[in-house]
DNA sequence: GCCAACGTTGGC
DNA sequence: GCCAACGTTGGC
């Protein structure tokens, strides 16, 4: 794995969870992930000190509304075991979490939404994952290029 | 609200 | 192990 900091996108549905949200919490887990590829990310190579683009999806406008940091390591995601969560798996235990998560913290919040549209309009972002048509996980590494760029056009508002 | 794209499930 | 059917995601 080693210590280069990588980054990453993370999707919210801001009715849901919204960067506001993060900034007036300070810090959060980030539970409900039930995707297998999203779930080896953040078991496997996620690590402290990440840097994560808050992206608000199913939203207007949708983009990337800030950033968070990746506060401690992945640990058992204990809402697949309970039974009266929306994410609930009955495959998942105590003994067989199946599903972990990490803890996200607060970074900052963008003074306006970098859109979508924007960020397919902007040469510099060509092949970030989240452009991508059809492309649906809800974490997604992030080039470091890719990072610095959409923090730029953020800081920018 | 529509629907394309995708991941998952389950019959065979 | 294939693949059609299904449910979900998420932009538009």
């Amino acid at each position: 794995m080693g210590s280069k900091r990588r980054f990453w996108l993370i999707k919210s549905e801001p009715g849901s969870y919204s960067i506001a949200d993060l900034e007036r919490d300070g810090r959060t887990s980030w539970d409900g992930v039930r995707n297998y590829q999203a779930r080896n990310f953040m078991r496997d190579e996620m690590a402290v000190g990440d840097l994560l683009l808050f992206y608000h999806s199913s939203t207007e406008p949708t983009g990337v509304a800030g950033i968070g940091r990746v506060f401690g390591p992945a640990y058992p995601d204990y809402t697949a075991w309970d039974a009266n969560d929306k994410h609930y798996d009955p495959r998942a235990s105590k003994e067989n979490p199946v599903w972990v998560m990490v803890d996200v913290e607060f970074v900052e919040k963008f003074p306006a939404v970098v859109r979508l549209a924007e960020m397919k309009a902007a040469g510099e972002l060509d092949g970030m994952l989240v452009l991508k048509r059809g492309q649906r996980l809800s974490i997604q590494p992030v080039d470091e290029a890719h990072f610095k760029a959409v923090r730029k056009m953020g800081k920018r508002g």
